[in-house]
DNA sequence: CGCCGAGAAAGTGTATACACTTATGTGAGG
DNA sequence: CCTCACATAAGTGTATACACTTTCTCGGCG
């Protein structure tokens, strides 16, 4: 039997936080062990290792002797993961105005105040995660963008919903547009506002999306 | 061999959370598993569990084949983690004054305003994590509070190190003070502008302290 | 029909075994 | 004295075993 086979546990929790990003488990449905285990062919031990990360990422909770369950969707915890997105991102902006280097901020408003930018993508959603990332990585912490990185995969599929509406999306490119024009302008809190908006617009649209889901899912 | 010992990762965890929070573990120390499972008479496997959990709450590190290493303190890091505490205790600020209960603010208000509470509590760092805990707790996102919590733990004894300069402790007290009055008259902007900068200074009391414990334990 | 309890089945919790990898020490050659 | 190669020790990665807990099943009883 090969032991050692390369990168059990990575491989596992990659497979396993995907599946929990998207809707490859049901929402708190208990997740067995011994089930994954088979399924990837390991043993427990390094699917447990896997979950247990997962468990501190918030993707899953654990009850002793119980086991792991998949989280189930909280409409009102996605609400309350936007309006940190909100409070990190407009810090982030205001940062940014007051100490991006002049041409570290030409670039990235070259890069993303380009219209036709999204073309480039495959899809709207890739784009517009692009968009938040880059301008995140223009306040010089680190660590928050890491933690706005951490909360767009935990939103996940919704934001992805919520940008297939048509209209939504030509929104999304203009708004996006007014954004970089403050940036560019350093107008720290009109920019500020105008991103605190459209985060908290996509929020109710990606809420709508969610519970459409999620009553699609309860029917099927 | 008394096999299930009530409980054996929540113990394991609990104890090497408190030693990662305080300085049992030098900073990008190697942590072996064999050595912790021996000390705590447990065997390698809830020690990994545990660890596998630190990792994923920032304070471990991994490396395949290597183990695990403790979080070397960066003095970066923690300012990174004040901008965000800044960030988002702002955001929350701001929220609680739009729409939190007249009853619930009164109730903060007279509790928190009154400038005899500190001696109610046995340190005045556990005074201030009260006080920012309380004042989080009103902008009614559960998510963010615990956010704020567990950015209070990494911050952990810098925090606590910052408070022992006696001028500094007088001055939290008025600055909270000023905080209160603020809320109470639901002054977001100003109240949020008294609060960033209260967390700021915070940063650099905290940063000098925890520069001085490195310097100590670089020497001795 | 519903409820309860005993027994069986399924599943979790942890110890242990062993393959594999990395670190450590040691001696020969430069 | 330094360096490299190789043996050895230390340590990690995962499979497996087995005790304990929870859950399921089903027959008897009210």
């Amino acid at each position: 039997m090969a032991i050692r086979r390369a990168d059990g546990v990575e491989r596992v929790y990659d497979r396993l936080r995907s599946m929990a990003m998207g809707f490859g488990f049901e929402p708190g449905q208990k997740v067995k062990e011994g089930a994954l285990a088979a399924e990837f062919g390991v043993s427990r031990t390094p699917v447990r290792e896997a979950l247990n990360r997962l468990v501190s990422e918030g993707f899953m909770s654990f009850v002793p002797n119980r086991g792991f369950f998949c989280r189930d969707i909280d409409l009102d915890e996605i609400a309350e993961l936007y309006q940190i997105r909100a409070a990190l991102e407009g810090w982030a902006f205001r940062a940014a105005c007051a100490q991006v280097q002049d041409g570290e901020l030409a670039r990235f408003c070259s890069a993303w105040g380009d219209p036709a930018r999204p073309g480039a993508f495959a899809t709207l959603d890739l784009y517009d995660a692009g968009f938040h990332a880059a301008l995140a990585g223009l306040c010089g912490n680190a660590l928050l963008a890491r933690q706005l990185g951490e909360i767009g995969d935990k939103i996940g599929v919704f934001r992805n919903l919520e940008l297939e509406d048509l209209r939504r999306r030509e929104k999304t490119l203009s708004e996006h547009q007014g954004i970089v024009e403050a940036l560019a302008r350093r107008e720290a809190e009109a920019g500020a506002a105008l991103l605190e908006r459209h985060i908290v617009e996509s929020a109710a649209n990606a809420l709508a999306a969610a519970r459409a889901r999620l009553e699609r899912a309860r029917a099927g």
